[in-house]
RNA sequence: GCUACUGUGGCUCAGUCGGUAGAGCAGCUGAUUCGUAAUCAGCAGGUCGGCGGUUCAAGUCCGCCCAGUAGCUCCA
């Protein structure tokens, strides 16, 4: 048989031979740091053996698919380890994630650090004993009655779910054997930097009406120099996390008394939401939306039309006793408010496309545990809207919500740091408007669009909207979870339980598309990111604090609180610092609260009507005159540029 | 909401076996008038997240609550 190579080179046997053989006769180094094997392209065992003509690629631990492999095979030691330390805990699942792996573990007792330690040792006796690990097929039947007998009711439930002529595959290492597809390392020994980083609590199955277990995450590399890299980058990310740097420079707090995920915007966090709003709202002016300002609360009747009421009204703030019919409710979210300014007269065809925008306070009640810094929260302002439009627009339309939204991301800086995730209906229709036809020819739409754009997406089942699919713009925080930046959804329901409708050309009566959208999504999350991405120093334009001009002595007091004038009157954002303290002194403050440009002024900038400049980041960029560095400034800010 | 963990001056942290709370920074006062990341000295600041319990005695042990963190579930 004839087996070629990832670089065009073909070698033939004559007997079938295991991939690790072949491995180790392309070159020992080679060997030593296979992990598994693409045949045809499928990932296998280096235990295969090849009988027949086929590519063949040598998959190494240096490579991203091998890594997987490693911490795959880690977690399955670390699940030999549990079982040897808590015979009677039982395993559910263990699989890999971007950054390592989990597994998934139900204890008698609940777990402590210290076990962690003691797993963490146990794991390390495994590696160092480099156990052979050995691929083990059998029949459904079979399988149960393994499971069965190690008395492990989470892997029969898996089993039993597995259609029945399913060949199922165990993988043994020593005395341990577990349920998996695989493949593994060869041998255990092969994992050479590993850490378990925490313990939590995980629904089996990710349903919050299952049991919940252990869950241990971890991570494993090839080498300790590549997990001390990975801890040490956890740790430069821990010191940009906007809940505590965002604390810090003064941007928001959060009071006890206040109540949970209520922050209170500091006047530097209030400066910077203006700037964007303001921001925002003209761009959006610019673009053909009208402002609105719409009630804070409304009879729960408007909530019963909108749907909320039937789809959402756990998580709604409810004034007064939520059976009675006077029963108000916060709003959270505007759409029906905007609904009712569309409903006010009759609408033409030539009316449309109206659009409708409002930076929009919200309120929604999270479960206590959801709440996080300035990222999830109970009250928070969007910068909502709404387009209703002929079906005929619905695609020009969407494509300017895009544009849009990416317009102020690139002025963020942050349009190379998001992802777009295409959020379809589930299988659990409970949750949707039932209406088969509509989602499928709305869900078509959107794909339609998000294709003739060209955009890179992900597919994601049950992540729509109970009345449409949305295009979702995605973002990472500092510990790489996700989160929903801006989002645009298509509505196919809403015109038709709030009877909206326009009179067409033919004097006919018509029903218009809804698409609700955020242009730069929610101030305080959006924010958030902000902080996140810039460790605390904005881009010029967003600083709230965009100079400080400091006084060398009390002789030039007098001098920094007139420039400080002349700043404010040129539009810039400046403050002076004349106390009695050293330079380095008020330089040091000014660095550390991110302050783009210090303007040192002593009795030689006063005499000549100069200013010293520095810079955040290039440090001193010597005298210059206050007319010039003005001008330039003020350019910065009108640049918008990051 | 669920699981685990955390909570000591504004901030960062110490506080041993249960025996009257301690430091640095920040603050205030005074001195210093200084050229690009911390001048010196003194003073003041705490119901140890809250409530209850055990005890002669609780920051420390127990219970409940509040808030925060990671994850799950949910979501902008």
């Amino acid at each position: 048989m004839e087996i070629s190579l990832k670089d065009g080179s073909k070698i033939v046997y004559d007997s079938p031979i295991s991939i690790a053989e072949i491995a180790k006769n392309l070159s020992e180094g080679l060997y030593r740091i296979a992990a598994a094997a693409k045949v045809d392209g499928e990932l296998v065992d280096l235990s295969t053996i090849v009988d027949k003509d086929c590519s063949l690629e040598i998959v190494t631990v240096k490579d991203k698919d091998g890594l997987q492999v490693l911490r795959h095979t880690c977690s399955h030691v670390l699940a030999q380890a549990v079982k040897n330390i808590f015979p009677t805990s039982k395993l559910a699942i263990g699989p890999t994630i971007d950054n390592g792996f989990y597994y998934d573990i139900e204890f008698k007792t609940p777990i402590t650090q210290d076990d962690l330690i003691k797993i963490e040792n146990e794991m390390k006796a495994i590696i160092k004993s480099d156990l052979p690990i050995e691929r083990l097929v059998y029949s459904k039947k079979d399988a149960l009655k393994i499971v069965k007998d190690f008395c492990e009711p989470y892997k029969v439930e898996l089993i039993n779910d597995l259609p029945a002529g399913a060949v199922i595959s165990f993988y043994k290492q020593g005395d341990f054997m577990d349920l998996c597809r695989g493949p593994h390392l060869p041998s255990t020994g092969k994992i050479k930097a590993f850490k378990l980083t925490s313990i939590t609590g995980a629904y089996w199955r990710g349903n919050e009406k299952n049991k919940m277990l252990t869950r241990i995450y971890g991570t494993a590399f090839d080498k300790k120099s590549d997990l001390d890299e990975y801890i040490e980058k956890l740790e430069q990310a821990k010191l940009r996390d906007h809940n505590k740097l965002g604390r810090d420079l003064g941007i928001f707090m959060t009071e006890e008394v206040i109540g949970q995920g209520l922050p209170i915007l500091m006047p530097k966090g209030a400066k910077i939401l203006q700037i964007l709003s303001r921001f925002v709202e003209d761009e959006e002016e610019k673009r053909g939306f009208m402002i609105t300002r719409t009630p804070y609360m409304a009879k729960n009747d408007l909530y019963r039309i909108s749907g909320h009421w039937d789809h959402y009204r756990d998580k709604m703030f409810i004034i007064g006793d939520e059976n009675s019919p006077e029963a108000m409710a916060l709003r959270p979210m505007t759409c029906p408010f905007q609904y009712q300014i569309y409903k006010n007269g009759l609408k033409s065809y030539r009316d449309l496309p109206c659009r409708y925008s409002e930076t929009a306070t919200e309120f929604r009640n999270e479960a206590s545990g959801e709440m996080h810094g300035l990222i999830r929260i109970r009250q928070f302002t969007l910068s909502d809207g709404h387009i209703i439009c002929t079906p005929e627009q619905v695609e020009s339309e969407f494509k300017r919500c895009l544009d849009l939204s990416y317009y102020f991301l690139d002025c963020l800086g942050m349009k190379d740091d998001v992802s777009f995730r295409f959020s379809k209906r589930g299988k659990n229709k409970d949750k949707y408007i039932d209406n088969d036809k509509a989602w499928n020819e709305t869900e078509a739409l959107m794909k339609k669009i998000l294709d003739d754009i060209g955009l890179t997406y992900v597919e994601a089942e049950d992540e729509a909207a109970f009345y449409g699919p949305k295009l979702d713009v995605q973002s990472k925080n500092v510990y790489g979870k996700e989160d929903t930046l801006i989002t645009i959804q298509l509505d196919f329901a809403a015109a038709h339980s709030f009877e909206m409708t326009y009179v067409d050309e033919n004097g006919e009566k018509q029903y218009p598309f809804v698409i609700h959208r955020s242009s730069i999504g929610c101030y305080e999350r959006t924010l958030a990111n902000l902080i996140e991405k810039y460790g605390g120093a904005f881009p010029f334009w967003i600083c709230p604090e965009q100079v400080r001009v400091m006084s060398l002595t009390e002789r030039t007091s007098d001098y920094a609180k007139e420039l400080v004038l002349k700043l404010k009157a040129a539009g810039l954002r400046a403050e002076a610092d004349v106390r009695n303290e050293k330079i380095g002194y008020k330089i040091r403050e000014a660095q550390m609260e991110k302050i783009p440009y210090m303007f040192i002024v002593g009795d030689k900038e006063k005499e000549s009507e100069t200013v010293s400049v520095r810079s955040r980041k290039n440090g001193d960029l010597g005298v210059k005159s206050l007319d010039e560095i003005i001008a330039e400034l003020v350019e910065e800010d009108k640049s918008k540029r990051v």
